[in-house]
DNA sequence: TAACATGGTTTCCTACAGGTAACCTTGACG
DNA sequence: CGTCAAGGTTACCTGTAGGAAACCATGTTA
């Protein structure tokens, strides 16, 4: 395993955050992000083309992207199964990316409640 | 007070949300947004240029953007004090503002934390 | 009359996130 | 041999968020 801290760190200073919030925003922001989050950690692993099954809107690239930048923030695991073929490549919260998830969980929340609100 | 419910109906179906998670990531996403409903939150109203003296890297146009958006999601509060001269205008957290307080200070948390952890 | 402060808009520009479509690699299988 | 599935990359294009700078309206004050 790399080490993460110094790419982020470099993400940190290169990004010149206003304020600590912004680093978690900056994690979160994309998006399908908080939705691959929820996924992952509330209905457990699942495969690439798993991912891409749960949301037909998203292309190719850009979940390969965002699963990319997760994983760089630390927030997501990437497990490759070489022996199986063709080859399986399984996604998971890391212990870092699961105390996120309170914060996806409110999020969810929130919204949900808006929508019924605005929908009355 | 217009009626608020129609404009974000229209984003609602016009943005096309995965999922009511996006609601919730569709009104905090903006560079500057986060910053502002925590200290409109935490630090009571601010007025116009008070705001800009606490961000001195925001732009005056971002930050009217950035309020005016707020206040069609219904989060901030405008208040214009037409009598004081040059003209006044305070903002502030809506009620509906001050239920996203607890998750903007969440990630305030998560991101103190986090840099924390990458500092060691 | 000129200058200033307030809050806001307009014009113009640039960077980048996201989308489309094609391509690559590996090994199994008909 | 050609084809397929898995996961991924590449090239290209577009929309838009955000930044810089100038402008505006108001009324006060020097």
């Amino acid at each position: 395993m790399r080490d993460l801290r110094q790419e982020i760190k470099a993400k940190i200073e290169k990004q010149q955050f206003n304020c600590e919030k912004e680093l978690t925003l900056s994690i979160i922001s994309g998006k399908w992000k908080v939705v691959i989050i929820y996924h992952l950690g509330v209905d457990g692993p699942f495969r690439f083309n798993a991912i891409q099954k749960l949301f037909p809107r998203i292309s190719h690239k850009v979940l390969a992207n965002q699963l990319r930048e997760l994983e760089e923030d630390g927030i997501v695991h990437r497990q490759v199964y070489h022996e199986v073929v063709p080859i399986q490549v399984e996604y998971s919260l890391t212990p870092l990316g699961e105390t996120l998830l309170p914060i996806v969980l409110m999020m969810y929340d929130w919204g949900k409640k808006r929508m019924e609100d605005l929908k009355v």
